[in-house]
Parts: structure tokens; sequence; C-alpha cells
DNA sequence: TACATACAC
DNA sequence: AATGGTGTATGTA
């Protein structure tokens, strides 16, 4: 081994800041990622952001040790104890394997960067990104080539891309090609599942049924439907839950798509060589701890450590590692539900001009407001988020006696929580409104305020 | 209930 | 010069 590959190398620092740019993602095969990584590291490096992210870095560093501690301290009793709690485990979560259903996901490809492309041609084939100098939201497929993806500031993906071009973020578009897809899916699930403007769940059994076809060739024909109607491809992935299909739809990115039949063995063997970090609910920060703690990189593997997981995590964490081991997932109708929080956030170069500030809350009070006023929402609990100068998260809550929605209600509550705080150098401000569950008696009172008021 | 973290898109 | 906005879930105290 080449003596520069060991850990602890001082002459390749861009190897350690661990971002979420170099993750494998579609379109992203042929990346050399070790440019990427130093050019990435190289635009950061001394940045508050920077700094902040090496914080966040050394905690998790710490977890992952607390937790290998506690893996050295386990007795060979404990660890008989937790395999057998572990073995039971799995034949419960077994015994709810459901293989009757047949689930879709549908992804649309690079979805604001095709719907861009769509309404300006001349931007096809050239690399583009969707989103600012500060944030890009999509990159279509040429800019991907060059490592510029989702959730990277413009600044460094000009950097990789220098030709790229920025096309700023339009929603109203991006809903408008949205609501023509979910039409769509309406024809093949009426009850289909929407995750976001461009990725939604079907479960397809009935329309396989009815069609007497198979969940490939449904797949097929709706994403040709979606093609025809949209002008835009997407991906879908078939399987028999919604865990699984996700995966599914991922493999073949962009314009393709993936079966994996309802058959245990078949699942088993999907499942077994694929990388945890595949799995939606697993990110950056689990896949870190999980490798460097037990060893796990594979979902099969999630399985050889059931009495770890078991001994380590929390019942409801154990049983999530447990299920991905298993390739379970759910398959159960969606349940209507109700939203439990409406927010607005805004970033600002920071200052600690204390006037600017109250300024920035009254505005988010405002807007929050007239959201809740939309919606006929009113809440009493209160939630400030701050995000200091140099990156660090900070949330203060009040839960109030009487539901409120007024602006001058929240700014009243947000100035107290805010006031707290003071002296403070901010670059973000949020204020959210939760908890509403027994507060829908109050809707017609609602309803008849806001009529008053306009 | 309050707060921090992790995650998704 | 410069690293988003909205919402959910969960662990812990």
């Amino acid at each position: 081994m080449a003596k520069s590959e060991s850990s602890g190398d001082t002459g390749r620092p861009w190897q350690s800041y661990h971002t979420v740019y170099t993750n494998a993602k579609a379109g992203m095969e042929g990346v050399d990622k070790e440019k990427v990584q130093r050019i990435v590291y190289e635009m950061s490096k001394g940045s508050k952001y920077f700094e902040n992210e090496e914080r966040k870095e050394a905690y998790i560093k710490q977890k992952i040790e607390n937790m290998q501690d506690q893996i050295a301290k386990l007795t060979d009793a404990d660890i008989s104890h937790y395999q057998k709690v572990a073995d039971k485990r799995i034949l419960e979560l077994e015994a709810t394997r459901d293989l009757t259903r047949i689930w879709l996901h549908v992804d649309m490809d690079a979805f604001y960067a095709a719907v861009e492309t769509l309404s300006n041609p001349s931007l096809n084939g050239k690399p583009m990104a969707v989103g600012s100098m500060s944030m890009i939201s999509t990159a279509n497929y040429e800019a991907r080539r060059f490592g510029v993806r989702a959730a990277m500031p413009g600044f460094i993906a000009r950097k990789l891309c220098p030709e790229l071009i920025f096309v700023p973020v339009d929603f109203k578009k991006y809903t408008h090609y949205s609501d023509l897809t979910r039409k769509v899916f309406q024809n093949y699930d009426p009850n289909f599942m929407a995750a976001s403007l461009d990725e939604a769940y079907l479960d397809i059994t009935n329309a396989c049924y009815e069609r007497d076809a198979t969940g490939g060739e449904i797949a097929e024909e709706l994403r040709k439907s979606v093609y025809e109607e949209t002008g835009l491809t997407c991906s879908a992935g078939v399987g028999p839950n919604r865990l699984l299909a996700k995966v599914c739809s991922d493999i073949n990115k962009p314009n393709g798509q993936f079966v994996l039949p309802n058959d245990r063995m078949a699942v088993m063997a999907f499942i077994s060589s694929l990388p945890i970090r595949k799995i939606g609910g697993i990110g950056k920060v689990t896949e870190h701890l999980l490798r460097d703690a037990f060893g796990i990189a594979t979902c099969e593997e999630m399985l050889q450590n059931s009495g770890f997981l078991c001994a380590l995590f929390s019942r409801s964490s154990a049983d999530f590692f447990l299920s991905v081991g298993l390739g379970l997932g759910r398959t159960d109708a969606p349940e209507v539900k109700l939203r439990k929080s409406i927010s607005n956030e805004r970033t600002f170069s920071a200052t600690d001009d204390e006037a600017f500030l109250y300024q920035k809350l009254a505005d988010l009070a405002e807007m929050l407001s007239v959201d809740m006023k939309k919606e006929g929402l009113c809440g009493r609990t209160l939630t400030l988020k701050l995000k200091t100068a140099s990156f660090e998260v900070r949330t203060r809550a009040v839960t109030l006696q009487k539901y409120i929605f007024s602006s001058e209600d929240i700014l009243k509550h947000a100035s107290k929580l805010l006031k707290a705080e003071l002296p403070i150098s901010l670059r973000l401000i949020a204020a959210s409104m939760g908890y509403w569950s027994v507060c829908s008696l109050l809707t017609d009172q609602i309803t008849e305020l806001w009529n008053f008021k306009f």
C-alpha cells in the first residue's frame, strides 16, 4: 500500500473534509472524485462554514468513539442476550413481510433543470444548474459530469465547471409541470403518494390486474405517458414495498427503470450487497457511524450485526436497521397526514445590528402569518431558529396558553425569544408555528376573523 | 415540553 | 465574497 493511502496523511488534507458532494449519484460515474474533493476543499477551507463542518465532524467522531467504547464493554453474557433479542425481533419483523403489493416509485430526471431546458431549448446539451452562486438546487447531466450537483454552492460549481450556466429557480414553473405528471400518476393509482414535486409512490397492484400487465410493463407505459404529457423523462423503480421501489428507481437513472420481483429470495439477493447509503433515511452521519463503529457497509451486514445493533440503539432505530437488512418497507395505503408545523426562514449576510434583526423577525412574522391564514391554521408552539455568524444553529421555543396566528402575536412572542439571545451576530432567522391538533374547532373563528379583516 | 440532530428534496 | 428553505422524525433531558 502506498504510504499516502494511510490514515492521518497530512499531505492531502482535502481527503479528511467529508462533504456530501462525492457521494454516488446518478450521472456522476465518470467523475474524478479526488479532483472534486480537492477543489471543494480549496474553496471552503478557512471559511466559517468550513470551521463549523469541522466542529460537526469532531462531534460525530466523538459519538462514534463513545459507541465503540460501549461495544467494547459488552460482556459475553450481554452479547448472547442481545443476540437472542435480535433473533426474536428478526422473526417478528419477517412475519410482517408483505409481498402482495406492487409499488412503483417515479422520480423525474433532473427535474428543475429539465423543465428549464424545456422552456429554453438553447440550454440543451450545455452544462447548466438551477440555483444561484450560493446554492444549486439541481444540475443537469452535462454539469454532473464535472462533479456539479444539488446542494453545492454555485461558486464552487463554477470552479468545477467554468462554462456552467446558472438559471434561477422558478417554482411556479415546476409546480405546473408537477401537476401534469400527477395527472398521469392518477391514472395508475388514484391514491398515489406525492413525495415532492418530482417524486411519487404508486401502488400499482390494481393497475397490474386491471390491465393484465406486469409491474415493468406498467412502468414503461407510465413513463411513456409522462413523456407525452410533459416532454420530460423520468425513472421508475418497481418493488414489493416503498423502500425498495425507491432504491430501484435510482438504478437505471436517467430515463430508465428497474424491477425487483415480489419474491423473498430475489429481495434478499438484491439487498445483500447493497450499500446502506442507498437506503432512504440513511444519510452521511448514519453511514459513517455504522461503518466506523460496526464495520457495516451493506444491508446484509445489518443482519450480521443484529445483536450489536439491538444492544446499542433504541428500539425504533434497531427495528429500522433490521428491516433494512431484511429488505422490508411499508406497503400500507398512505394515510392522510396533516402537517405539523409551518415555518419561514431567511438567510442574510451576518450582522449583530439589533434593529436589522428585529426588522427581519417582523418580516418573517408577517410572512408566517399570511401563510397560516392562507391555510386556515393557528398554533400554540412558536419556535425561533437562529444561525449564528459561525453557523451554529440554536432553537428557542415557547408554548402559549392560547392559539395564535396574527403577525402581531407571533412577533410579540418571537421578539421575547430573540431578545434573550442578544447581543448576537446572526446569518439566519426562522419562525415556526406548530401543534394545532386541538385547534380545528377554531377554524370557523379564524375564517371569520380573516373575512372581517379584508 | 424544549432542544439538538439527522434526513429528504 | 459567497454554503438554502420547508418539513418530518427521533433521542434525550
